[in-house]
Order: C-alpha cells, then structure tokens, then sequence
DNA sequence: TTCCCATATTGCAATATTACGATATTCAAA
DNA sequence: TTTGAATATCGTAATATTGCAATATGGGAA
C-alpha cells in the first residue's frame, strides 16, 4: 500500500525508524558528510555539492531539519546549517545496544 | 521521480543509505529487537510477534536479509533468524564518526 | 523602492514501497 | 507418497518518495 502500519508498533519502534529512514538517501548522507567536512557551519554553498537540482537539495534538507538531524539558523542572505549530534547520539546508541547484546549471546546459526 | 539518483554520489555514501534505509521502517525495527530480545536465534515465531500478515514480514526479513543484517539458516522445518553484527557496525561506526567531528568543530549556529 | 541573490514552495510525472490475498514451495512426519 | 506446517513468491492496489521546472518568498544592496 505504500503506507507503513504504525499502529502495532511501539513509539520507539516508530520513532527510530523515522531517523533511520530519513539517513535513507544517498543525497542526505553526502549533506551530512559535506557538513562534517569543514570545520564550521556552512553557509551556502551544498547545493554545488551535490548532484541535484536546488529544489531537490532543498527538499532533502528539509526532510533533515524536521527530523531534528541537522539545524539551520538565518544568516543574512543565506542559512547556516550544521548537524545536530543528540538524534545521531540516539540512533548510535540504539545500533550499538543491538552490537552488545549480539556479543553476549551464545552463537548459533 | 521515487527513483534516487545515485550517479553522482560515492559508492560509500549509496551503501550507507542503502543500510540505513532498510532501518526506516517500524516493523524491521521491531525484527532486530525481538531477535536480540532472546538469547539465541530464533526460529520461526516472528511472524507471530509482528502486527502484519505473514507474506508482509516475510518480505521485510527478505529486505534484511539483502542489506546483509541478518541471516537465516533452514533448521529442519522452519528457518533460524539472527543478526549480523558486521553491517550494525557499519553503520555505527559512521554515526560515531558524525558524533566525533561534530564534537571537534567550532561551535557555530 | 527596486533589483538581485539565496532558499522555499508548488505541482506534477515517474518510480518505489508497503501490505496482503492467493498460491507456490519446501521439507519432515505419518 | 501423501499430508501438513512453515516460509516464499506473485500479483496488485494504495500510498510514498524522488526529482525538477516554475514560481514564490525573504532579505540585503544599490
């Protein structure tokens, strides 16, 4: 149906899944790296980067602020973006939960 | 177009959000939990644990099995689910990598 | 104010994803 | 060999995502 149940899912089944979904995209992970890249927050220039129409580019940034990812500020003609680490911290820590209770279980398969 | 482009993206970034995608939804979310909510692997009540008809999780453990985050050996009768850590880490290891430079940068924004 | 630049929004076409009924497959037990 | 339980695949409908042209918006500068 194109639309995920939600409904017998816990919140945090939903909610982290959300954040992984939005990591889903080539574009949205070259934005993070791109912000990682240089030792400040970029004002205006990742549409260059990347391999995508401005309309396009924009979209994906959106779709990483609303997800609380990244965080934009006004910055006179254009806008400072940076990543916010507290939902990269929350995915991190989910995936190395599943990493540690893997190692303490007896092997099988 | 629903297609991603991938052309102009690095290989990396494409299987990166390739993982991470098929971490976007709920029900693969709630997979990995219940596989690591035992302390062995588990063969064959995952259907039961899920809020979706049997065809519908067995493609979801059809999507994890591709990205290589879990594996499932034929156990007489019905299958073995586990996780493989390797693609967890992976994963991890470029969030802890986000969490790290974000953590030496300037402050800004 | 008017112009220009950067970014956002709208609208739409193409493709992907999700869900599930129906059906096929696979294998162990009878 | 037939039966039955577990899982996979097919087919299809509903919805979501992606990408971009066109257009709007929001400031600064002239």
């Amino acid at each position: 149906m194109g639309i995920s149940k939600t409904e017998g899912f816990t919140s945090e089944q939903n909610e982290m899944s959300s954040l992984f979904k939005v990591l889903g995209h080539p574009a949205r992970i070259a934005i993070i790296q791109y912000l990682m890249s240089v030792d400040a927050c970029i004002c205006g220039d990742i549409v260059e980067e990347l391999p995508l129409a401005q309309p396009t580019v924009s979209q994906h940034l959106k779709e990483l602020k609303n997800a609380g990812i990244i965080q934009g500020t006004i910055e006179g003609k254009g806008i400072c973006y940076c990543v916010n680490p507290q939902k990269i911290q929350l995915m991190s820590q989910f995936l190395e939960q599943v990493i540690i209770k893997k190692s303490n279980q007896k092997t099988c398969c």
